[in-house]
DNA sequence: AATATATGCGCG
DNA sequence: AAAGCGCGCATATATT
């Protein structure tokens, strides 16, 4: 069954569609909810027998996350923004009329917030914001008109390719997005759990007491002190660079800069007690008390995160840093008592991903230990682990310079179907063209002003020219590699949501997804489900890679760590 | 005073 | 200007 929801002034209408977007047959017309009882007739719906419907909206984070407050989660859905992102975009679809059409639609247009529907009325007050006018204005987009949107979006879908499983891996690729866009909101919605009594003890630990309003810990200002003393500099402030700098060069430290690898060269006496200052100054700063005030509560760190928020596929976040919890404060990460975190990532994921596009043999026999970098060091690198390593994620990257770009030859050599695939991806985005994941995302095109860079005259020119096409070839060059990761990642979180539910709704665990970061995934689950969570996420991993690439004999090992505290993972 | 850009550093 | 991709955030600094 597919049910499309619209935002509506009063609530939401309800309307049965096919699969194909058309109105349904026999069922009643379009039916107004008021936002009152929305969530209870959701529920209702999704919990009638036999196969629960497929939601159809605009957008998953407009709707999704005022069910979820009231306790209501849902099997699947279909986001029209999300997908219609990657239907424009991908060169699967482009030869269709939706494609043609993309930038009328658009775009702009459906990624812009619903309005009608403000987040949840958690409780009865909080539902009388919606009788507030000033929270009313009409719904950009009627019911008629999201039928129609997902109407030409299969249609677009319906009309790709399908040969090699094009058309296929696209539609696989669109329910992955969507059930991505639930699991974000999931996965905010449970937060992930934080001992805001073990992060007081590890900044307390570094940094000292918390200092009062505006002042900086006691730690940090007995670096600074030690620091203008060493550097002659009463009134340094080591925080603005541009003291900092001067401060350096009257001390004889020549840098062009005050990056810590810069800083890391020189041998003077001032050079440790800065980088302690700077990186302690960077704890305080990026996560010390203000953040634990600002985004800590009830025990549970809740960032948002932003699905299609990376051109790549790739999640962004929002609120927090949620992509960036640094190592040092990892052990504020705790599972609630009797229960466990169960780290998982995926070994290597880019290279593996890389050997698997390019059905690279050779490099395959490579992976098929648990450790890639260890067999490619065996096959070409007289087993320099490092070296092995640096080369392959140069090419990755499209490094020219350094040891990374003096092994590339090397690497070429031993693995040119591996490395011709990036370099034909790099090929084609300088001269300007596009190119597309495992599961049919495209990389944008570049604009018009880019075209126009590329028209040069003086040698000049030209050679800013050469060089904005070459970064445009690293970009194409890593995003077949870093999209179809994210693609893999994708379809791995989906599959394990899957099995999550399963195991939920037949009461063995009750296991939560509570983080996910590019490769890898956090599970907080009761001790007792440890072990089916473990192989919920191995099958998972294992159903991602068949998805993606079928029976080849390239392995997506997850290395599991279970934990009570995330610093002891890895 | 408000807003935009640069710097630096954290993560994959 | 860290070789070489992607992101977010805090602070300093520049611009309006």
């Amino acid at each position: 069954m597919y049910l499309l929801l619209a935002a509506h002034p009063h609530g939401a209408t309800l309307q049965e569609v096919t699969q194909a977007g058309d109105p349904h047959p026999e069922a009643p017309e379009p039916r107004l909810i008021s936002a009152k009882e929305l969530a209870a007739v959701v529920r209702r719906l999704e919990q009638q027998g036999g196969q629960p419907p497929r939601w159809i909206w605009h957008r998953t984070r407009d709707w999704y996350p005022a069910l979820l407050a009231s306790g209501v989660e849902l099997d699947r859905c279909y986001d029209l923004s999300l997908c219609g992102s990657i239907l424009a975009y991908s060169q699967v679809t482009a030869h269709t009329e939706y494609a043609r059409n993309a930038d009328k639609i658009t775009l702009d247009d459906l990624q812009q917030p619903l309005r009608a529907l403000q987040p949840p009325p958690a409780s009865a007050e909080q539902g009388a914001l919606f009788d507030d006018p000033g929270h009313r204005s009409a719904p950009r987009h009627t019911a008629e008109e999201l039928r129609a949107e997902y109407a030409a979006q299969q249609a677009a879908l319906v009309s790709a390719s399908p040969a090699d499983n094009r058309r296929k891996r696209l539609q696989l690729l669109l329910a992955a997005e969507s059930a991505g866009a639930m699991i974000a909101a999931e996965m905010q919605h449970a937060g992930v759990p934080w001992r805001e009594d073990l992060h007081e003890q590890i900044l307390a630990d570094y940094l000292g007491p918390r200092p009062p309003l505006g002042h900086r810990p006691a730690k940090l200002e007995a670096l600074n002190t030690e620091l203008r003393g060493l550097l002659n500099s009463p009134g340094l402030n080591p925080d603005s660079p541009q003291e900092l700098m001067r401060a350096l060069h009257r001390n004889g430290i020549e840098v062009k800069s005050t990056r810590q690898w810069e800083l890391q060269e020189s041998k003077h006496p001032a050079i440790e007690p800065l980088l302690a200052y700077k990186k302690l100054s960077r704890l305080h700063t990026a996560n010390g008390w203000a953040w634990l005030d600002a985004w800590v509560t009830n025990g549970r760190f809740q960032p948002e995160y932003v699905v299609g928020g990376v051109v790549s596929g790739r999640w962004a976040s929002r609120g927090g840093g949620a992509l960036q919890i640094p190592r040092q404060i990892r052990g504020a990460v705790h599972a609630d008592p009797g229960h466990k975190l169960i780290v998982a990532d995926a070994s290597q994921l880019e290279p593996r991903v890389l050997v698997a596009l390019a059905q690279d043999s050779k490099m395959a026999e490579a992976a098929k230990g648990k450790d890639l970098y260890a067999g490619i060091a065996a096959q070409g690198f007289g087993g320099d682990r490092a070296k092995a390593k640096v080369a392959l994620l140069g090419a990755i990257y499209g490094a020219t310079t350094g040891e990374s770009g003096r092994l590339m030859p090397q690497l070429t050599r031993t693995y040119p179907r591996a490395v011709g695939y990036v370099e034909q991806a790099a090929r084609d985005g300088e001269a300007g063209g596009t190119v597309t994941t495992r599961l049919g995302r495209s990389s944008p095109p570049p604009s018009e002003g880019w075209f126009q860079s590329q028209q040069s005259t003086t040698a000049e020119e030209q050679r800013r020219a050469d060089s904005i096409a070459r970064s445009r070839g690293r970009f194409t060059r890593n995003f077949v590699v870093q999209g179809s990761a994210a693609d893999w990642a994708a379809c791995w979180l989906a599959e394990l949501r899957r099995r999550l539910r399963a195991m939920r709704a037949d009461g063995s665990v009750q296991a939560e997804l509570v983080f996910f970061l590019h490769d890898e995934v956090m599970v907080h689950v009761p001790e007792a489900g440890v072990e089916a969570c473990i192989v919920a996420i191995e099958e998972a991993a294992k159903a991602a890679k068949e998805l993606l690439f079928g029976p080849i004999p390239v392995e997506f090992p997850v290395s599991v760590a279970v934990v009570d505290s995330y610093d002891n993972a890895k």
